[in-house]
DNA sequence: CTACTTTCTTAACCCAGGTCAATGCATAGC
DNA sequence: GCTATGCATTGACCTGGGTTAAGAAAGTAG
């Protein structure tokens, strides 16, 4: 399998590559394999690099007494930026691999390079970046505002695949619950639907 | 009293300014005054500008069946660039002033105009926007797994001037709680401390 | 197929926050 | 002075999530 053709795909979504474009990118790409549970970056270390997630789940968590804390989950075409990364201080937190990943890897030099060569591409970036930073916006929103229960049935609508490939407890820890209290309300949940 | 100062003492922080750098942004700063309950930007406007506060005190909050959900405080020297600014689709916040303001205010073409005439400020800005993710990440992350009573006393060591400056009832939308519940917490802060 | 591990569910009990209503308690305006 | 208004507190009651402990179900290895 042609890995260098991921890359290339997540581009397009935003921008119409040249053929010229399309084999450089190809040919620049770093695109490495991890088995499920392998570690991108862990606390402590500082980040060298981000990520492109192109096949897999990968987890963001720290640990507080031994508790995972997931903090996001990442799946097929999400970019990951460590803060550590920009900030180059070492990481508050763990990236590792809920299943077997496919992941570009871009470090700060190449990227330059890269943008240099396709200055059309900056702006892309840019709306990139944006993108994420609303997003994390969003999140914040929901989570002050909303229930735990509503949160999960937000989060079936918005992302139905990660529910099935993600073990509930996970779940439960993304959303700021125990795991215990998920089963009560998908209970609930499954209750309500019976009624009407 | 001279409004100009303002910014530069805001940049003096992050960088050493020349005498022709700190005229230069003085004579190009636009400054207004602004009354409590002013709107700084409104749900469904486009944000045509950003904001730096000078003094005083803006809220971030959005409405829900008529409730306002207070997102976030702006104070001394906190710059606001609405999401609605970068992305030009109207806003679903209101910034308002929580108390009379004095307030910077930067357009796109100034900004770029700036960043031209002073290329050395650029890793500023981009420094200045890190931080700001950062900040966000941490509110996210203590927002998550810290209950209501921790973070109020974790609001009371971070920003203890913004509890006694604005009112409770918007502290507790702030945290995510009902006024009623922050009394109680309040009260309960107290109790302990008798004991000890 | 069995044994083991991991994940999910259930039940019982506790407690913090939500809700509703009443009461203080300032401040502003008359 | 008095009243109206906005804000903070208190009490009573309810509900949903945390905690603990047990067991069921699903996945995996032997």
């Amino acid at each position: 399998m042609d890995n260098g053709n991921f890359l290339v795909d997540y581009f397009s979504q935003y921008i119409t590559l040249s053929k010229e474009e399309a084999q450089l990118i190809k040919s620049e790409d770093i695109i490495r394999e991890y088995e499920k549970n392998d570690f991108l970056l862990k606390e402590g270390q500082v980040a060298k690099v981000c990520f492109l997630v192109l096949k897999g789940c990968v987890k963001r968590y720290y640990l507080e007494d031994g508790e995972e804390k997931i903090m996001e989950f990442y799946t097929e075409n999400d970019p990951i930026a460590p803060v550590s990364y920009t900030t180059q201080e070492p990481s508050k937190y763990y990236l590792s691999c809920v299943e077997p990943c496919i992941i570009s890897t871009g470090t700060e030099e190449r990227t330059q390079q890269f943008l240099q060569k396709f200055p059309r591409f900056v702006p892309i970036f840019v709306k990139i970046g944006d993108a994420i930073s609303a997003k994390k916006q969003v999140f914040l929103d929901d989570f002050k505002n909303l229930t735990p229960e509503i949160r999960y049935q937000k989060l079936l609508e918005t992302r139905p695949d990660l529910v099935n490939r993600v073990p509930q407890y996970m779940i439960a820890s993304y959303l700021g619950i125990q795991p215990e209290s998920l089963s009560r309300i998908r209970k609930r949940i499954w209750a309500n639907k019976q009624k009407t």
